[in-house]
RNA sequence: GGAGGGAUAGCGAAGUGGUCAAACGCGGCAGACUGUAAAUCUGUUCCUUCGGGUUCCAUGGUUCAAAUCCAUGUCCCUCCA
């Protein structure tokens, strides 16, 4: 059996990852695109040892953060595991939707091509044009420049919506979103008193740069604190609203792109939701 | 008590007679997604039965026409006493 939790950030996706695994001796996949890196603990709210419970987990905390991971090193990875533990219960967690569909789906990356072009000289009017040429039917926006150049890069692959791999259940968690927006803006401040700025501070001082700590949520921010671009409240702040935008994003491409089955989670009495989801897992086997 | 400055959509802020339901930014809401996805990008944001309807502190006035001009009032800010 393969299980998906995913939801917004902060939902309390972890805790109930943990609840399934005990009552289904399942153990734990990570589908969280920070998670994966090593060090970056109390900005990803990555489960610690202790709140394993013994419960085994894979694919976080074990990519250099130096190291570029990406969607397809994820599908990579995912699929290993998948063949590897087959025959036991599997629990995906995690909010990072692209990386589920990418590895339960047949979602196939085209072959990179080596050498890569240099698109600066064009503009973005010239690469649509250029996009345009390749499919007339393109409907990249002029300007999502990223995706253009990407676009132009790769060789089409199947454009239809990707068939199912795997035949798993995708467990969403959710809450009213003032709910929602009132837990993730306490989380950070919680973040921050747990050490978060050390955190970040200490892949700071070593100079580190690259992609995990130039766009995961809370790193980036208090980079830009210790280049002295913004005071700490304002980074604070903009880690809050950032996350909150974030919950949001991941909202729409779980609503869009998977089978999800949502369930209002009880903060009071996270047991009654627990409840609720086992008795759906029943229902479906 | 005296002298000025101000009140504009959820917030900040432009606009100083018609082309204004009102630029822009933020926030909110919605969406797209095939190798940066905690990324990148888009749409929308007074009400509406989509015909219209009601707005720019309040009331009255000038005008064919007012967010814009005048009067009075209310509240806020700065300076002098």
């Amino acid at each position: 059996m393969i299980l998906c939790i995913v939801g917004p950030t902060g939902v309390g996706k972890t805790k109930m990852s943990i609840e399934l695994a005990k009552k289904y001796q399942a153990v734990i996949i990570n589908c969280d695109a920070m998670q994966v890196y090593k060090g970056l603990d109390i900005g990803t709210a990555k489960i610690t040892e202790s709140e394993k419970e013994g419960i085994e987990h894979y694919l976080f905390d074990f990519v250099d953060p130096k190291v570029n991971y990406t969607v397809a090193d994820y599908q990579r990875d995912a699929r290993q595991l998948l063949e590897k533990l087959k025959g036991q219960n599997i629990i995906f967690v995690g909010g990072t939707g692209l990386y589920l569909k990418a590895a339960l789906f047949d979602y196939r990356f085209p072959v990179e091509s080596q050498e890569k072009k240099d698109y600066t000289q064009y503009t973005n009017e010239e690469l649509l044009q250029m996009c345009l040429l390749k499919d007339k039917n393109c409907q990249i926006h002029v300007n999502n420049r990223k995706r253009l150049i990407r676009f132009l890069e790769k060789e089409n692959v199947n454009p239809v919506e990707p068939k199912p791999l795997y035949d798993a259940l995708f467990i969403g968690l959710t809450t009213n979103r003032e709910k929602l927006y009132d837990i993730i803006n306490a989380r950070v401040l919680k973040m921050v008193d747990d050490g978060l700025i050390h955190e970040v501070e200490g892949f700071y001082k070593k100079g580190l740069h690259s992609k995990a700590l130039e766009t995961g949520i809370g790193y980036k921010e208090l980079y830009q604190y210790f280049d002295g671009n913004i005071s700490l409240a304002e980074a604070i702040k903009l880690i809050q609203k950032n996350s909150r935008h974030y919950a949001k994003r991941q909202y729409t491409f779980f609503n869009h792109q998977l089978p999800v089955k949502w369930f209002n989670v009880n903060y009071e009495d996270f047991s009654q939701t627990i409840l609720e989801v086992e008795k759906f897992i029943q229902s479906k086997n």
